[in-house]
Formats: structure tokens, sequence, C-alpha cells
DNA sequence: CTGAATTTAGTACTAGGTATTAGGATGTGG
DNA sequence: CCACATCCTAATACCTAGTACTAAATTCAG
């Protein structure tokens, strides 16, 4: 039996939402439908044809393949000396059972921001010793602050409080090797402490 | 004046992996000839239409937006025990000027896998400290294995190990708190100690 | 100047639609 | 049972962004 319009319209949303690259044709055929039901329906649901759908699939795909040199925004940046980042916490950041953030997302905003800070070719984290202060949640606007607070010749120590509205959420120390990497780049691991 | 074939079909191969959204008009507009030598350019070249160039990076996406519940591949599971889990490191893992691998990659391996083997609604890292051992590059394969080694009723130390091929490149100790969540799962902070 | 390479124009056709009009089927209240 | 509404389908014109193909015009090089 063919299903009413309210569950055809449903169901017809989800499938979309589970698999985008159905055209119109594949869903009048899912449904016993005709063509024009099916447009009705998206037009009723408000989605778009399958071409817009997978634009704009695409144009978020654009964003994504970022190689997120640093995660989050950088908003200042004293090379050497210290730098701040921004990063919002999405959807995709968080646990879907309770909106709190990952802590690894946090990490990644602190420790790339260590390493951007740090003015040379190759930088590497060599260790980290982190807090978790507070839960960050969904929409927080996340402030990361770094600070070289101690360097030697390769080994530098670097500080970064993460802050939501002026609170503390996250603390670490990272420990950075630097490497000028002067005719060497790309060969295999010189010794330890690396990543 | 006009660019040469050769130099025209270079340009347009660059212009297109720097926004692969524009149309053979837009292409045509911007070197001055006609549609149709665009279209045989791309013949040429062996570039896809718009709409397929569209499609093929939002099928990636697909694949990108996967939640990753955890990072990497789960092999093993001891709930409240223990588990192993597998990361191939890939393009988007590594620093590109050297291939290394981000150390933020190699923590969410192991922080994701931390949470994984503790059985409770809500599951947040509190603290950690970590070393980054060996650098890791491009291809490998990194196994971590994890272990609860201490715990008390909500407070619990994993320790995990991450390995490529019997090296060890990573260690971790994470102070992980749980909560059952029983009936208040979508409050706001209970206290501190979270992320 | 000639011949090849290059460029352009034009036509027929395609997928996957939009937008619109209109007609048929089905159901429901009076 | 009729009338009206809802729902579904059909048909047409149009759109974009192409492919595939033929043919002519232009440009360049020897």
């Amino acid at each position: 039996m063919r299903l009413s319009k309210k569950l055809r319209q449903q169901s017809l949303k989800e499938a979309l939402q589970a698999d985008p690259f159905l055209n119109d044709e594949d869903l009048a055929r899912r449904y016993n439908v005709s063509i024009q039901t099916i447009r009705l329906d998206r037009m009723e649901l408000g989605i778009p044809e399958l071409r817009e759908r997978i634009r704009h699939m695409a144009q978020q795909q654009v964003r994504a393949l970022q190689p997120e040199e640093v995660i989050g925004r950088v908003i200042e940046l004293n090379l050497d000396e210290s730098g701040i980042s921004v990063l919002k916490i999405q959807k995709e950041h968080v646990f879907s059972r309770n909106g709190i953030a990952r802590g690894h997302h946090l990490f990644a905003q602190a420790n790339s921001l260590a390493v951007a800070i740090i003015d040379a070719k190759v930088v590497l984290t060599a260790s980290a010793n982190i807090r978790f202060i507070r839960s960050v949640r969904l929409g927080d606007e996340c402030v990361a602050k770094a600070k070289i607070v101690q360097r030697s010749s390769h080994r530098l120590r670097v500080e970064v409080e993460t802050c939501v509205e002026e609170e503390t959420v996250f603390r670490g120390t990272f420990i950075m090797v630097r490497y000028e990497g002067d005719g060497e780049e790309g060969k295999e691991k010189p010794d330890a402490d690396r990543v």
C-alpha cells in the first residue's frame, strides 16, 4: 500500500538526510508516486533539488578541506612571543548526547596555536600537561591565549589558557621543539621528542 | 593580450583547483575565449564538468561528516577495562611541509579511546599528561592501547600508549570523570572538572 | 602561400530540475 | 448522492550546464 502524504513526506525527509544523492526519479520509484508528487513534497518540505543539495555539501567541504593550519581563527600573533585564537564550538565538536565539547578539540586549538606562535621551519610538540577546568558547550566561543614562557636553543615552553567569556576552561603547558630544518626537511626522524 | 594555449590550460587547471565552482562561461570570460575553447581545454586536461566536480567533493564530504565517535577504528574493547584502536595517518593529519603528524591527532585518538572504554552515560576528560616520544609520519598505522589503571567512584585514571610497528610513539595518562547522568543529562555544568 | 593548429559557431541531445496549468482520483461532510 | 477539498498526475514551456559532433573561420609557422 502507498503511504499517506504525511508519512511519505516524513520518510522522504529522512531518506534525503541519509542519502542526499537521490534524485526525484529515484524517490518517485521508492514511494510509488509520480515525480510531480515528489516535487510537490520537496516544495512543501523546503528541500532543494539534488544539484543544490550537492552544491551545498561541496561548499562545506571546501571549508572542511582547509588543511586547518591552525584549529580556530588566529586573531593576534606576536611571532616567538604570543598569540590568540578563537574557536566557536560547533555541532561536530561536541558529544551529541550532552552537547559538551570533546576534549581533543580544545587540545587541538591550544596545540596548534602553540605551534603557530613559534617561528621556525619545523615545530613539533614534545609533551604536554593539560587540564580541562570546566566543560565547554555547543555555541561557546573559546578564546585561547598562548605565551612562550621559556626558551632554550630548540626547546620552548608554551603556556596556553583558554577562556569562554572570561572563565578559564582549559590550561595547558606544552613543551615544543623547533628545527630550522636547513636542508634536511624531508629526512627521517633525527632523534626523539617529536610529533 | 590573450595567453597561449599552453599557458591558458596551465592557468585553467590552477584556477579550477582554487575554485572548482567556476563554470565554463565564467572561465571563457576570464580568458577571453569562447566557451567551446574552454571545453576543449577541459577535455584535453581531463577535467570533468562543474557538476561532476561538485558531486565528487560532496561525496568526500559524506565521509568527512561522520561524527567520528572515536578517532581511529576500535579493534578491541573490554568495557571498563581496556581497548585498542588503530589510526592510519592520512594527508589531512600531517604538516604538509614535512609529512609529520600533528600532535593533536594522536591526542585525539588516545583521548577518544579513553572515553570509549569507560562505561557510563557521560565521560569527560579532566586532565592529561602526555608525551610525544617519536614523530609519526604519513602512512603510519598508529595502534593505541588504553587501560584503566585506577578507579574511584567517578574518577578514573587511564593510560594510553600508542605504537607504530612495536615502537612507542606516544604515551599519556588521562584523568577521566564519569557521570551516570541519571535524569540530569541535559543540565548545566554540575561543577568543575569537565570537558 | 600553404597546411596545420587553434578557435569559434552552431546544432542536436542530455539530466535534473522549475513553474505553471489543468485534469483525474479519492475522501469527507452534509 | 452530491459537492467541495485534498491529493495526485500529466503535460508543457523553460532553465542550466553541460556532451558530442560538424564545420567554418582564424592564426601561426615554415
